[in-house]
RNA sequence: GCGGGCAUAGCUCAGCUGGUUAGAGCGCAUGGGUCACAACCAUGAGGUCCCGGGUUCGAAUCCCUGUGCCCGCACCA
């Protein structure tokens, strides 16, 4: 037999391992109809970077999940891909070209800078999958997508055709978020919005026919020059005689109506409004319902307009400063109020975003949102934690229309055209060859410059990657998917336009199962971030202390939805654990020898060769497996790993192996073999257990248990009766007995600073019709040398050191070690301890109302503790006595 | 304004549908170079489960109020 070197060093066998799962297909699912499939597409990864931290959790929770569910026997796939990411790319992209050659975008013109995207993507994209493979992420690298490849391009041409063929989406100028920076327009969902530090200037609007005029309030006074109304509300009876009448633009001195809408709230800064349909949403539908004109003053790179005067060609807020002195000096600023402005700004370059009136695409939400929310309501899809179903319901009811355009390259173009002849706009799946309505050649039909939202594509992510709009086998099999992990940073972007895309195509959600995850914060708890710089990478960390260590640690840490931070230190004590299992496996593999067999229950007679400890061990293992398996099933992966490192740590590492020790070191052959074969078998079963946790080290060590198959591609333990066994049971509970006796001497044997070399004798008062059952065990593990057994108080020798145990009490004779003052105490306290406990158990007892209405084996157990503490105390009372002259 | 989260041992956090003597890891203290493991072992000390109410026979757990921290959405001249 093969020995494991001698301290655990993931170095020497994560790449090895990955490569050979790799290559021998072992992440591949097919369609199988004799298995149950079980599908997760992975939420791709932008191909703007690195893999973070975040992405690393995000990565381990759907690759337990499919690796369980593998071992189960599920067609288990794991879709992965990468998203292009349009505009978080093409600024990148933009970024680095200016930076190394001093570039603009349009210097190289369209073409030539997608090449150069592409050949991006074919780096970052590398990188990225380079780094799942380093955490073990088992997805199906044969079916690796990316949101721009041809396949996916079909799906969004397809999606699109139809949505607009349904009136779904249409064509129009309305006021949409634009960034000056990035270019383009922006759906609401990628403004963020941050409150700044801003001013309330009251101004003055002269009344056209010389009066001293309205005074309203602005946080944006840059705006006014695009100013076409005052509104006040038809109930304020400060403005009722203004109705109708007209102000003048203060300085430039054009005259606008003052008018009545429901829109100005008389309590809020002057109770009248200035309007502005151009710069302002509020202002945009007043505007609308008035029919007032659209005059814009702020262009698409944030610069006046000529509208504004002798401003235009100035920067929003250098013109803001300028004029608002110009308005203090000709005597219209009444006033300066300090107050917070909350700020819209795009999440990818963080620049203002400027409201604009722009010709745009969008798809009309209403219809589509209204299925995915019944969806949701009817419990279709569910949500895990459950809390997160009122942040995507409260996204959808108040959903606006989906501004899908954006004025960039990268991404997917719009399939729309332009008759250049007639001005019909054309939708189509393929380039048109001739315009419909006025049949002009294909030549006079120009593509609509834009692309769309990225998110419009990711969408369709969990069918599109299946083969639609194709009806492929792997869609009619694999979908709908089994669930979606993701953060829930990330349900209103994607989860959210996954759902209704998938009701309105495919008749039904994309998922049965959203399970959310938290953020990973740094060690202070704040946002990892890259202008904080405080971002740890996974892959350093995986260098320092292997993925398993990693995995393990992000799985533990925090519950299900909750944020977590990264703590060093206790990736640290992961990596300490995954060597703890390294080393007890090391001892299997040097005491198993040639072992054969596999721990069965019984010999061919139905007598028992398994010993206490083999049962005991075997029993603890299976319930522990049955609960993980629930634990899975529910999505508590973290308690399904604190339940495995204890089963590891403290059961089997802590107990069942110091337990076997004597017989493996023994002559006797027949036990030998049997406890050599109980420890194969639970430690088999112990890998398999842990295995979509830590695939590494558990695949590392099993590979020398001499199985025909990887641990990957083996099964999931299957109960197989120990736990409802009456015999184990009790074989169990004689266990337990041993243990608490153990841990009382050695208790005793610490407190008193008895040397650990040196050997004690023990005595056992038995409780009234307790029978002893004593083994080798408790000389062994406590260093006993000598049991007794005693039949009363009476017949203790000499001065000893006690402890009360269930059904027993311990004593350890420790001549002139006894410290009788310190004994006194410690009986003291147990027994303020007891009577405290039995007080409280009496009287829940006596408490009708306990035992009419608590469960009965509630009551009993209650019962139980009582009748074991009142003997307990009995025996704490008769000892005190016994040592009062000490 | 609307909605959500968190508050448990010195630190990081578990604790499911109410019934536990309230747990883990780290840290701390004491002892140990023992033949799987010092990335270790053994033993131990640490907790008015944020405050106050309520529901209940029974609350860390459910409900309400408050306090403190955090987050999302919306929005104001």
């Amino acid at each position: 037999m093969k020995e494991l070197a001698k301290t655990f060093d993931p170095k020497e066998f994560e790449q090895r391992i990955y490569e050979d799962w790799e290559r021998d297909g072992d992440f591949h699912a097919e369609v199988n109809p004799s298995k149950k499939p079980f599908t997760i597409v992975m939420p791709p990864p932008n191909i703007t970077g690195q893999l973070h931290m975040g992405h690393a959790l995000d990565q381990t929770l759907q690759d337990v999940l499919t690796r369980w569910r593998r071992l189960q026997g599920y067609s288990a796939l794991w879709l992965p891909g990468t998203d292009h990411a349009s505009i978080a790319t093409e600024v990148r992209v933009a970024d680095e070209l200016r930076e190394t050659e001093g570039l603009s975008k349009e210097d190289l013109g369209r073409g030539e800078f997608l090449k150069r995207v592409w050949k991006w993507k074919d780096i970052y994209g590398g990188k990225i999958t380079e780094q799942q493979r380093r955490l073990g992420d088992s997805c199906d690298w044969e079916r690796e997508r990316f949101t721009m490849d041809e396949g996916c391009n079909k799906a969004v041409v397809e999606f699109f055709v139809r949505l607009y063929e349904k009136g779904l989406i249409y064509r129009g100028s309305r006021l949409i978020n634009w960034c000056p920076d990035c270019g383009t327009s922006l759906s609401d969902a990628e403004v963020e919005h941050e409150d700044l530090n801003g001013k309330y200037w009251y101004i003055r609007y002269p009344a056209a026919d010389g009066g001293a005029g309205i005074t309203v309030a602005t946080s944006r006074p840059e705006t006014m020059f695009a100013d076409v109304a005052i509104a006040v509300s038809p109930e304020d009876e400060r403005y009722t005689d203004w109705i109708g009448k007209s102000v003048l633009l203060p300085v430039t001195g054009r005259e606008i109506p003052v008018i009545a809408d429901p829109y100005p709230d008389p309590e809020k800064g002057t109770g009248a409004v200035k309007i502005t349909p151009a710069h302002d949403p509020n202002d945009f539908e007043v505007g609308a319902r008035h029919g007032l004109a659209q005059p814009v003053c702020i262009d698409f790179d944030a610069k006046m307009t000529a509208e504004a005067g002798k401003y235009e060609g100035q920067d929003r807020f250098a013109c803001r400063k300028a004029w608002v002195e110009e308005l203090d000096a000709a005597g219209y600023l009444v006033k300066t109020e300090d107050v917070v402005i909350p700020t819209g700004k795009c999440y990818r370059c963080d620049t203002i975003v400027e409201p604009m009136i722009s010709e745009q695409w969008f798809v009309k939400m209403e219809e589509l949102a209204k299925p995915a929310i019944e969806a949701a309501k009817r419990g279709d899809l569910r949500h895990v934690p459950a809390r997160f179903e009122k942040i995507y319901l409260h996204w959808l009811e108040e959903i606006r229309d989906w501004c899908i355009s954006r004025q960039l390259w990268w991404g997917h173009r719009i399939p729309a055209w332009t008759c250049g002849t007639c001005g019909e706009i054309i939708v189509a799946r393929e380039t048109p060859a001739a315009c419909p309505k006025c049949g002009a050649a294909g030549a006079a039909l120009s593509q609509d410059e834009d692309v769309l939202d990225t998110w419009f594509s990711s969408a369709l992510w969990p069918f599109s990657t299946l083969g639609w709009p194709e009806d492929t086998p792997d869609l009619r099999y694999f979908f709908p998917t089994s669930v979606l992990v993701t953060g829930y940073d990330i349900i209103f972007f994607w989860v959210v336009r996954m759902v209704f895309s998938s009701l309105e195509m495919m008749g039904e959600p994309p998922f049965e199962t959203v399970f959310v995850h938290g953020l990973v914060r740094d060690e202070q708890g704040r946002k990892m971030s890259k202008s904080l710089g405080n971002g740890v990478d996974p892959i350093e960390v995986i260098d320092t202390y292997g993925a398993d260590a990693l995995r393990f640690f992000l799985l533990n840490g925090s519950a299900a939805g909750n944020d977590m931070r990264f703590v060093l230190k206790n990736v640290e004590s992961t990596r300490n654990f995954a060597n703890k299992l390294w080393n007890a496996s090391r001892f299997v593999l040097m005491n198993i020898g040639k072992t054969k067999g596999d721990g069965s229950k019984t010999k061919g007679d139905g007598s028992y060769v398994l010993r206490d400890e083999d049962m005991w061990i075997l029993r603890t293992t299976e319930q522990v497996a049955a609960e993980v398996t629930d634990n899975l099933e529910k999505y508590e992966l973290s308690v399904a790993t604190q339940k495995i490192q204890e089963l590891i740590r403290d059961e089997y590492c802590d107990w069942y192996i110091e337990l076997v020790k004597t017989r493996l070191y023994g002559e006797d052959e027949e036990t030998k073999a049997v406890c050599r074969a109980v420890l194969v078998r639970v430690l088999s079963d112990l890998l398999r257990l842990l295995h979509p946790f830590m695939p590494f080290i558990t695949e590392e060590i099993w590979s020398y248990l001499d199985k025909p198959n990887k641990l990957i591609k083996d099964r999931w333990p299957a109960p197989e009766g120990f736990a409802e066994d009456a015999d184990f049971a009790a074989a169990a509970g004689r266990i337990e007995t041993t243990k608490e006796i153990v841990r009382a001497v050695r208790n005793i044997r610490a407190e008193a600073n008895a040397p650990q070399s040196k050997k004690l004798p023990i005595l056992i008062l038995f409780d009234e019709g307790k029978t002893p059952s004593l083994g080798e065990h408790i000389r062994s593990l406590a260093g006993v040398s000598d049991i007794g057994v005693i039949k009363s108080e009476a017949d203790l020798p000499g001065d000893t050191v006690s402890a009360i145990l269930k059904g027993m009490a311990l004593h350890v004779p420790l001549a002139d070690l006894v410290d009788f003052a310190a004994e006194r105490e410690k009986l003291a306290k147990e027994r303020e301890r007891l009577t405290g406990e039995t007080q409280r158990l009496s009287a829940k007892l006596n408490n009708e109302g306990f035992t009419a209405k608590a469960p009965a084996a509630v009551v009993e157990a209650e019962r139980e503790k009582l009748a074991a503490a009142e003997e307990a105390l009995t025996k704490v009372t008769a000892r005190e006595a016994a040592i009062r002259e000490k």
